[in-house]
DNA sequence: ATTTATGCAAACTATTTGCATTGCC
DNA sequence: GGCAATGCAAATAGTTTGCATAAAT
């Protein structure tokens, strides 16, 4: 049976309030900020267990630390080549995708996983010349 | 300058001969038979090098060690869920794909990283009931 | 001769796990 | 009271890195 213990309703209100894409470590900084005692192990435990049980969503990526998002519908992410950070990308989710494959190969395909790549706001401003000319 | 080691080209040839979605560990193990003095330090520095040389694809995976491909081309894969490995979709990739993207708030994307999931024909097999009734 | 690449080991990042103890139900 | 969850530390997986040495140019 599972049971609501301070530690699972810490990390779920962590995820909550960091908004999105949040990854395991921020979860644990955020939480061990007022709770001293709590162990990363714990944070895992339960980002893992609230993901399976549908409250929150777990965001694999390529390269780099899994997210972990309090928004539950389905969407895609557009990852930062130089900072690493996460963004919301606003795109209609393919739930039928797997139509445009010709042959799997016997393959049976039940999902998709998309990341888009590219440089966020901030890093396009950090890498821009200061003046041309 | 890049220099012509006996190690990059056995990495190489690996990569080659495995034919796809070798991980750096499958490529070492098949170069280390004949060689059993190349690190696996040199494997991965090789493997890196040469994607970036382009004289392979470094697919990255959601979950999991990266794959090496001796194809060049773009295309999809699908990994499978119980045992891991990574599959050929036959897919039109999807060069536009950004064009369906309505708002990534300042994002510039300039790729995207898309891995069906699913269960392979192997696994398929394996968790299939033995007779109904 | 120069300088990149190697081998080895250690470090590192992200995550999971074993186990004695705590604390929900 | 029973059993799931915690804290802690150690283990794991995948990969990178520092450094003295070897080898390619």
């Amino acid at each position: 049976m599972k049971r609501n213990t301070i530690q699972r309703a810490l990390v779920l209100k962590a995820v909550n309030h960091l908004r999105s894409h949040a990854t395991a470590e921020e979860v644990y900084d955020a939480v061990v900020r007022d709770h001293p005692h709590i162990s990363k192990g714990t944070v895992y435990r339960n980002l893992n267990q609230l993901a399976e049980d549908g409250e929150i969503q777990k965001l694999e990526m390529p390269d780099g630390p899994d997210c972990f998002d309090h928004r539950l519908h389905r969407h895609y992410h557009a990852k930062c080549s130089q900072c690493g950070r996460v963004f919301d990308v606003d795109m209609d989710y393919m739930t039928d995708l797997v139509r445009l494959v010709k042959d799997a190969h016997g393959f049976a395909i039940d999902g998709h996983n998309l990341v888009f790549t590219g440089v966020c706001p901030a890093c396009q401003q950090a890498t821009r010349p200061v003046l041309p000319g």
